[in-house]
DNA sequence: GCTTGTGAAGACCTTCACAGCA
DNA sequence: TGCTGTGAAGGTCTTCACAAGC
């Protein structure tokens, strides 16, 4: 059996809002009153969930502390995984100063520019590398994950780099339509497409 | 005749690419060889686009320059924008100085933080307001669209304000679940939940 | 001849609704 | 009684495949 690949992008928002319950003091929530905190139906959650077992109690609902555990085993969020970053411009040094990777298991332990000038350079504890030896900082430092926040016009190339590099998460900030092999992962962090979206609803329908 | 969300928001990718066709001299481009740019399918290029119109001419192709204008007008992209910040840290810092919004029409006139300490201060051209006065400076410079960057503790009382004030669209960089009426669009920016569903694929599937 | 625009078909995802169990 | 887990139904989105038109 697979899992829709909605289905996984939906699990971290699942294990997010239980650890936010957790915090708070509850111990055990229905899928009603989850699904009420996550603006999602409490049918999709069950759905969602049973694809990988079943976690919840009929007539009482599930126990927060153990679906928490289940989902961080399922999604692989019980260990550690090690991040690099290529690009340390203005964008690369907010993301790698960006304290919300740390606490959720996800260490950025190397990053690389193509800028001579900046290279040998520390920001945030690493010294920044030269993008020439991307391939082999990456296997050096055991990275499984890549930020990329180069210039749109070089993206593609690293991520080619990256590619063949057999890296297979890839987090891309440059604003520009990428072309990576079907069992590569990249995911775009773009908010100029998320508000030239939002500016269709803004916008009165033609009368014309 | 309704269109669906996701047609809306592949739009802006289409746009992109055409505009990036154009630069590089291209005058005329068919279903096919755009679909191959995006990684989509011919098809579901012409069944978007027939949402809107009929733009292409058969055995030709669409004009990359007309199908341009006729999408920046099907978004609202041939006017400006007013954007308000709301959170002026680290993280609205690095957003307020990125250079991406401006060429594409959206303006950020006016931002707003909490601490007492930084409003006042000059960030951008902009002066901080203080977040107690946020629905009257939404109003006076007329802001259509609001980026939160403020911590998550804070996120859905700064979105009820907003709300109330009738913004429709939102940017939220908080990592946390929100709730808005269904007329309110927002829009989360959030690397860390992108991060935890890929490692779901770079799990290999318990044996247990 | 080549490519669009589009009904129809198909795939995929969500919701329903209820048996089964605590 | 209350809520889960899940087949079946329903809805939405994507792809097919071809008539129409440049």
């Amino acid at each position: 059996m697979d899992v829709p690949e909605v289905v996984v992008e939906r699990l971290p928002r699942y294990l997010r809002s239980l650890t936010q319950l957790l915090q708070g003091g509850t111990e055990v929530v229905n899928s009603q009153q989850l699904g009420e905190l996550l603006q999602v139906t409490s049918a999709q959650i069950r759905k969602d969930l049973s694809y990988f077992g079943r976690f919840g109690k009929q007539g009482r609902g599930y126990n927060i502390r153990n679906l928490i555990e289940q989902l961080r085993h399922i999604l692989g969020l019980d260990r550690t995984w090690n991040v690099a970053l290529v690009g340390v411009g203005r964008l690369g040094r907010a993301i790698i100063s960006y304290p919300g990777f740390q606490p959720e298991g996800f260490r950025v332990v190397a990053c690389f520019d193509a800028d001579s000038s900046v290279v040998g350079q520390t920001v945030g504890g690493l010294t920044i590398q030269p993008t020439s030896d991307l391939a082999g900082g990456l296997a050096k430092e055991h990275v499984q994950i890549v930020i990329v926040a180069v210039p749109s016009a070089h993206a593609q190339e690293v991520i080619d780099v990256l590619v063949s590099a057999g890296i297979k998460s890839i987090l891309n900030y440059a604003p520009v339509a990428t072309q990576v092999p079907p069992d590569v992962r990249i995911r775009n962090i773009d908010p100029v497409l998320a508000f030239q979206s939002m500016t269709y609803y803004l916008t009165p329908p033609d009368v014309s």
